[in-house]
Parts: structure tokens; sequence; C-alpha cells
DNA sequence: ACCTGAACACCGTTCAAGT
DNA sequence: ACCTGAACACCGTTCAAGT
């Protein structure tokens, strides 16, 4: 009895790469990316920093892990069912609302080329284009179109993020950007200076739906 | 007639912002982006480490500015005067050269948002939209659109880059990614499988501009 | 005003030593 | 087999001291 008793104790404290996952992903949303070190992470799980190494490679292998673990989520989620349009906008949307809500997913995305996480996004986004009658040579390059645009705004989403202060909110960060942007040399800036007054009032998710839209009717145009 | 000399010399020597930003330009060319740092870099000029931070407030300052010159010598080439489709093709074209040669500026362009190389590249895609006849209030996001394509693209294509070991080429790699592709498991990459094999003979410029002209078309037919 | 370079406060990673 | 934690080889950045 006493045995099993400390079995069972010894389990829920043991180390394992699940735990470990666990617990850098709830650093990382609570205090950022530049919290999470093999240091904090060995004190959050009350052990030694080396013990860590045991299992997981590196600190590559560890957040390439919490990314896709993160995005797996949201992936499951949508797109089941609905027409293909719809699906594809449903998949983008679940990527855009998870970087959102762990903005350090979108740093992740773009620093490894095809990890497990963008595979997802291909594979979700690419099943799609059958059904949306594209020819088999050029599915290649619409997925590929689609999940560079995702990674491409979760990228710029992710690092804007990480300058913000905590506590402020998006569209106080947007009126200071467009107040830079209005400031900019009307001779050599003239456009980004007319669409300054858009910035501070778009919306972040609506503008990236747009271009889903407008990626998907290139698609629908150059069948 | 000595005083001169002396001054000539002296400013030959003297360190300055541009002899900095140029040196760390050629280390990250020469060596990549893990090489550069402030030692590597005072001991290439010769001085002190602090030396440095008279001239650049931090390496992010650095990295910002080195990104931003590099990226204008393609920016101000290309662009002139063609047929705005043209134009478009040839910003992007040119953005994509200049990572295929520099791939650290892919990586730098999706870590700060809203950049100085960012915005050249906003600024110059945006005022070809006039003259594709798209309506005022949708130039932001179509801008946007081409943007966050190109931005993603550049993030995937460096972090390619940084794992490629220095003497292969690149098909080699695309090889090696084709047949990761080919061994996932059929029940949950049905579509990546059946791609494989035009990862392996694609042209990543050509695919490149293929998503570009997708965008495009996108906006033409929801004009 | 500009430069030097040691010092500070960190990192990721390794590894001998323990259990 | 798994864990400990000191040690190693680095970082970016600061700053007293020099010229």
């Amino acid at each position: 009895m006493a045995d099993r008793a400390q079995r069972a104790e010894r389990r829920t404290d043991a180390l394992s790469r699940e735990r470990i996952v666990e617990a850098a992903i709830e650093i990382l949303d609570a205090e950022g990316e530049s919290a999470l070190t093999f240091r904090t992470l060995a004190a959050r799980l009350q052990t030694g920093s080396g013990a860590i190494y045991w299992h997981v490679a590196n600190k590559d292998d560890l957040l390439a892990t919490t990314t896709r673990d993160v995005l797996a989520r949201a992936m499951t989620e949508g797109a089941r069912g609905a027409e293909p349009r719809e699906a594809v906008r449903a998949i983008a949307l679940g990527v855009f609302d998870v970087i959102d809500a762990h903005p350090w997913v979108g740093t992740q995305l773009s620093r490894e080329p095809w990890q497990p996480a963008v595979m997802q996004i291909l594979e979700h986004v690419g099943a799609q284009l059958e059904a949306l009658g594209v020819p088999e040579r050029e599915q290649f390059n619409c997925a590929s179109a689609l999940v560079n645009y995702i990674l491409g705004l979760s990228g710029q989403y992710a690092a804007g993020a990480r300058l913000l202060p905590r506590e402020s909110d998006r569209s106080a960060f947007l009126a200071t950007m467009a107040e830079r942007w209005e400031q900019l040399a009307p001779a050599e800036y003239p456009f980004v200076r007319r669409v300054a007054a858009q910035l501070r009032e778009h919306d972040d998710r609506e503008q990236f739906l747009a271009g889903i839209d407008l990626i998907l009717a290139g698609i629908a145009a150059s069948r």
C-alpha cells in the first residue's frame, strides 16, 4: 500500500516531455517569449536545468513542440464539413486567433521552415483545394501562397505584440503607429501617409481575412 | 601639412555609424546571422565592443539599419516606369533576390513590425495600386496582403537557408525535404504527400511569383 | 567627444556525480 | 534510467577610466 501510494506520487512528480511542454506554454503565455529559459523552466518544475535535456533535445525542439501543440488544438476544431471556401477561411481564422491569444506562436512559426506546425496548416489548407476545383499541378502553388500569407501576418502580428507594453491595448498601439506614419516624409511615403488614417481604425482580424479572400478570389479567377 | 595628413588618416580610421553597418553586413553575408556579435564586430573594426554603442543604440538598431540599407538598394533599382502589374512583380522579385543573396534579411524582416525596411516595401507596392484601379478604401488591404505574403515567404526562405549546410545547394535541401514529406502518415497528410514530388522539382522564385500573380488576379477580380 | 576593455548579469548546453 | 547543479563558453550591455 505504502508502495503504491509512493509510486503514484512519484508518477505525479516525475518529469516528462508532456509536463515540460505544458510548463513551457504556461510561461510563454503568462510572461512572454523572453521569460522562457531553462532556468525558469527548471525552477517551475522544481528540478535542475540539466534534467530537461533528458526529455527534450534542446530549446528549438522545445519551442517547435509547444508551437505544434498549441496550434493543433485550433486546427482540429474549425474547418470540418463546411464548404471549401469557408473551410479555408476557418483554418486561417483559427491560426489568427491562436496567435492573437499566444503571440509567441507567431514568432515561432517563421523561425524554422516546414516545421510540424507549418505542415499542419499546409495540409489543412491544401486539402480544400481539390474541392475548390484547382488543378493538381497548381495546388502546391495555391497552398503555398495561402500558407506564406498566413505566416507573414503571423510574424508581423507577433512582433507587434512583443513590443506592446503588457497592459496597453492594440488600438493604442495602432494609434501610435498611425501617428508615426503621418510624420513620414511626404515625398518618399505618399502612399503610407494616405492610408495612415485607415491603420488607426482598422481591425486586424478583418484585414487578415480580406487578404485570404483576395487570394481565394485569385484562385477562383485563374482556374 | 603633417596636420592635414594626420586628420585625413584619422578620418579613415574613425568609427562611424556607416562603417559599423558596413562591417556588420559583411559579417552577416560571409558567416551568417549567428556570427554577428559585438565582439566579432569590434574585433573586425579594431576597437572595443563598447565603442560601437556610441554610434548605434543596440543590436536591434544595428540589425534594422543593415536590413533597411541592403533592401533599399533593391527597392530603388526595379519598378521604375513599368506597367503597374509588372512594377509589383519587379518589387516582389527585388525583395526575393535580396533575400536569396542575403538570407539574414528575411529573418530580420519578420522580427520587428513596421520597421523602415517593411515600410519601404509597403510604400512601393502601395504606390502601384492607384494605377491598378483599386479604390482608395481597399488599397490598404491589398497592399497589406501583398506585403504579408512577401514577408511570409521571406521568413520561410531565410529559415531554410539558416539550417542549410554552407556548401550544399538548395536543390539537395528540397530533395531531403521532399523525402521527409513522403514519409509522413498517409492518413494525416494526404495532401502534403501528394505534392511532395512537386516540392523536389519546384523553383522557389517561380513559386514566389505565382503567389504574387494569384494575389494580383484576386485584386483584379474583386475590383 | 569618442574610445577602451573589464565587469555584470545573463544565456543554452554539458557532464561528472549522484540516486 | 533519470536527475542534480556546478561549470563552460558564450552573449548584449554598461560604465569607470582614459585620450
